[in-house]
DNA sequence: CTTCACATACTTGCATACAAGTATGCCCGG
DNA sequence: CCGGGCATACTTGTATGCAAGTATGTGAAG
């Protein structure tokens, strides 16, 4: 089993650099669900020793990606379908709402900044560039947030789609979806920048809803990954 | 400084435990706003090792709750305007959005036993309970997420909530509020019993925006508990 | 060959020791 | 009397040692 985890989100403090490695190989399936994880294993590799591997742990016990159990061991949690339904269910309450609010308040400039985002997302569509469309779909996600003024909502969400961003990266390699994606993102857009929440908010939702629309593709292709 | 914390929240696992009572330290303000915490003294208060506190104080670092400054100390939160006018748009957000499926979905024994709460806080109410009553308001709008099959709605906006909830015990002294918030809780229920999301949503949101509304007297009373 | 019992090697939970760094109070000099 | 510098006593961050418990593999008995 051959990991490249160290080398990541260099840069930070210690303890958040080994939490965000951890959380990202996670959400990545580089550890595969079901795994199981050695803390003694995991400080070896990442040079440091057990105690801020269990400060990581815990804070993703919280995030629901891991179970740690008692004198047994730690574990990769499989993909839950309540789990993927409870991030689905915060993911569109907080960022719908937030939608919202950033339609009312949007100037020019603010939808500016958000179309050369997506023409950003186009340009790596064209490069069949799938992990650096990702990046750019999160900025999008984020800045409409902030936009809001509720920022929150954003990495609250981040913080509780776990479940959810694990089966984003599966279907990843399903670029027919993305360029339906980008359009999606332009109603949004459209409806901000016309000042509409009610049409905003619908779009996203469509568009949020999207994303688990692969899911049934994936439990066929990788049933070992889930729950049950 | 005397301090009670030990004997609460028993039963559970260590962890578990001294994760509740310290926050519940905090969000009673038991542990006042900016009060300095030393590791070592909740510690040897508590009666465990330096550890199992670190674990949970990171926890509420999450939480936002203290804040760890290192070679420094650890500092109680002091309660912040935006902090709180972030935890009450993600619990807007997440119970609004389940109290419209709630509205969809509940029978006429849910409702039964949503009504049958409000009786029990109409009873704390006439014994001048404020503590029962805020437990059984905890225990509605608890009721009100599961209903909608989506608990992780409430306690996420409980947990986030940490800012929000000080304010609620801070002005927990107010009882002239009470029983508007029964009549408000009444409103909620109806519309859930009559079925229309449209309206549930409209009366939880305006319930929930009178938690906030007792604000600026608590800080005119606390002013040393607030940020800058 | 099958099955049960035991020893071993692992796991996490907790306690403790050490390292690095900061604020504070004391002491000395002016 | 006042001010600056240094030692000290704290803080959190990390590493490590010990305790309790579980799964597994091995060996012996039937």
């Amino acid at each position: 089993m051959r990991i490249s985890i160290s080398d990541r989100a260099a840069g930070t403090r210690p303890r958040e650099r080994i939490y965000v490695s951890l959380r990202d190989a996670i959400v990545s399936t580089e550890f595969h669900p079901g795994q199981r994880l050695s803390e003694t294993d995991l400080a070896a590799r990442l040079g440091v020793s057990r105690t801020p591997i269990r400060e990581a742990l815990v804070r993703l016990r919280d995030d629901r990606l891991v179970e740690i159990v008692p004198q047994l061991g730690t574990y990769v949690a499989r993909i839950s379908h309540t789990a993927v339904a409870d991030a689905q269910f915060v993911r569109e309450s907080l960022e719908c709402a937030a939608v919202r609010i950033a339609a009312e308040k949007a100037d020019s400039e603010d939808v500016a900044a958000l179309r050369a985002i997506v023409e950003r997302q186009r340009e790596a569509f064209r490069a069949s560039d799938v992990a650096r469309f990702y990046v750019f779909d999160d900025e999008l996600h984020r800045s409409l947030s902030e936009l809001s003024g509720h920022g929150i909502a954003w990495s609250l969400a981040q913080r509780a789609s776990g479940h959810l961003n694990r089966i984003r990266r599966l279907s990843m390699t399903m670029p027919a979806y993305i360029d339906e994606m980008i359009e999606e993102h332009v109603l949004v857009i459209d409806a901000v920048a016309a000042g509409e929440p009610e049409r905003a908010e619908t779009a996203l939702r469509a568009h949020l809803q999207m994303v688990v629309s692969g899911l049934p593709d994936i439990e066929r292709s990788h049933p070992e990954y889930f729950e049950r």
